[in-house]
DNA sequence: TTGTAGGCGTTATCAA
DNA sequence: TTGATAACGCCTACAA
């Protein structure tokens, strides 16, 4: 089956006997502008020899793709997935199609990425950097290209930004801890350097392990955690434990923080394997961004144990209110730049209840 | 900041010294032709503006883009996501970017984005159809558009397929479950029209059932699951204990096939508010298409009770295999249509294990 | 209401 | 080793 060539704007003209000047108006709605019956013919003419314009010449031409680079630090998780689905509808919604990219955690990759769709002629760039420090995106944001960063942001520079609000959430849920009679905190991470949620939620769990619990030098309770690596959880349930034990050999009650919700559920399965119990003396919280369980009908967060405390992100909202920005900003340039807080949702459930389960 | 003027070859030509005949050769990599002092002068040039070719443009005169069009049925899925990852290192491996589009379930959709994706120049398609019945695609491939379907085929056309094993594996669990000594099976799954997996998954039941259980009319063992719905798993739960009770009120054994990991989470949880225990009377099996929470270190099916028993795909390996098949039709437009099985790996766990238990 | 002509930023052809 | 020049398919003054 040999390829066609493709009929372009000319072969509509000339079978329906007008000019490409007519033809271009009447793709572009502009058909009052033309006679009844002229429409007439190039409407036939197109649907016979079923015409698609050239979005790429057009691009050309008027220097717009109506295309938006997106610009993933890592697809392989749950949190990207409802991004992508948002930011899809939000975009399709303005007329706008994605161009999508995954870093797969990696800057270089990111750069090349990011360079390849700036010249695919991308009207704007929606992006969840790997990089704090991100001087590409500086320079481009500086030249005048529509950036909207989503979730990660970048130091020394004003950009539109979505992001979900974690310091308050996370606060909410130590000091609930705190409340319910816990008598240390510590919080389970996954490196933080470069990845600004992550140290957001660092820096609020230093500020109330500090300020409530009266803890002089907080960092000392922050774990290093790699849910990729199977023992890593373990051997940090391990330390913790040791610095629990009390005179008399029994362990201090203490809440764990878990950064996110593959360490949570890697944290859980290690307090399990040790056989402590939850949530005495071992409590777990953390945020929930696997809304798309949700969605399938699966809490998930209430399937482990008797429910895990969490608060839930909305990542679907922050990739609609993304799309939305760009599109937005687009529209107006200069405009003031932008931070947008989506909504999140405290669950307490039994994971943290402490004070019920001591009668 | 106002938007500067994109540089164009022209400017460095100019700032060269040269044509732009000769900016061209040096950044199509034929420096060979060209002087080594021209050479340096346009380096020069290219470093200071730091000029971009634009794509587009080059894609209005050479007729290619590098830009493969990706268009997923529903991105909201683990499976999708994987899938995404895959295609995405593939394509990059061979110099090419996807283009993703998420057609949200909706033929409709899936038909508007597959249009603006060729409007877009896109070199070739990799398609996760919604549609058994696709007519674009077909049309789209007899005029010679380098298409590659991934995990659902279309009907009454020869295409170029990614797919994994359904039958082999679904058939072998089955076998098993009668081997284990499982009175009856049962099929819990979502609505299967239009969708070829879950045919080819239904198919494969029908016949076991059939032959070796000897059921007559097998597809009443079949019950359809909405893993959206809160209730429909419970639903199709108490159904199917109607139908075990044994004149002595017992039930009978009976081993469930979920058609994908979602609905085997759904029909676990249900199984376990009926308070009926696995593996006996009910056993539970299924594909396992979560390989990305595996890569978390999260082997989720081993979470479940003491492990279900599975067959594990590998939706990454698809995509990648999907993109190397895309970038080799281009190549070669007129060879045999292929059709890749991925491989798949068949996990027996307690979920199953019924001989085991009885004792 | 319609058409002519020029140009968007590249590459390809041909000649020098 | 280099460079004019003509496309690629479309849009857009400007003119008729």
């Amino acid at each position: 089956m040999p390829a066609r060539k493709k009929t372009t704007i000319s072969d509509i003209a000339i079978a329906a006997g007008v000019s490409k000047t007519t033809v271009s108006r009447y793709i572009n709605g502009k058909q009052n502008m033309i006679s009844a019956a002229a429409c007439k013919r190039i409407e036939k003419a197109i649907h016979l020899s079923n015409y698609h314009p050239s979005a790429v010449a057009r691009s050309l031409k008027t220097q717009r793709s109506y295309l938006i680079g997106v610009v993933i630090a890592n697809i392989t998780t749950p949190f990207a997935t409802s991004l992508l689905h948002g930011i899809s509808m939000g975009l399709r919604d303005a007329g706008y199609n994605p161009i999508f990219a995954d870093a797969e955690d990696s800057p270089e990759t990111e750069l090349r990425l990011t360079e390849s769709l700036m010249s695919h002629q991308v009207d704007g760039l929606i992006v969840n950097t790997t990089t704090e420090d991100n001087r590409n995106l500086i320079e481009l944001s500086n030249a005048g290209t529509p950036i909207v960063l989503i979730d990660r942001f970048i130091r020394d520079h004003n950009f539109d930004i979505v992001l979900a609000p974690y310091s308050k959430p996370t606060i909410d849920l130590l000091m609930h801890a705190h409340n319910e009679g816990y008598r240390h905190i510590a919080m389970f991470t996954q490196p933080y350097e470069e990845n600004s949620p992550r140290e957001t939620r660092l820096n609020a769990f230093v500020q109330c392990d500090n300020e409530a619990f009266g803890v002089e030098r907080p960092m000392e309770d922050v774990y290093i955690v790699d849910p990729w690596d199977a023992n890593s959880a373990g051997i940090a349930i391990k330390k913790l434990i040791e610095k629990l034990k009390g005179d008399d050999g029994k362990l201090e009650t203490c809440c764990i923080l878990a950064t996110n919700t593959v360490t949570m559920i890697a944290t859980y399965n290690a307090i399990r394997e040790m056989n402590l119990t939850i949530p005495d003396p071992i409590g777990l919280c953390g945020p929930d961004d696997w809304g798309w369980a949700r969605r399938m009908g699966w809490d998930w967060s209430a399937t482990f144990g008797k429910g895990i405390s969490t608060y839930e992100t909305d990542p679907e909202e922050m990739g609609k209110e993304a799309a939305k920005l760009v599109v937005k900003r687009i529209a107006d340039p200069n405009g003031q730049k932008q931070q947008i807080y989506t909504p999140t949702t405290l669950r307490l459930r039994q994971s943290t209840d402490l004070k019920h389960t001591l009668h």
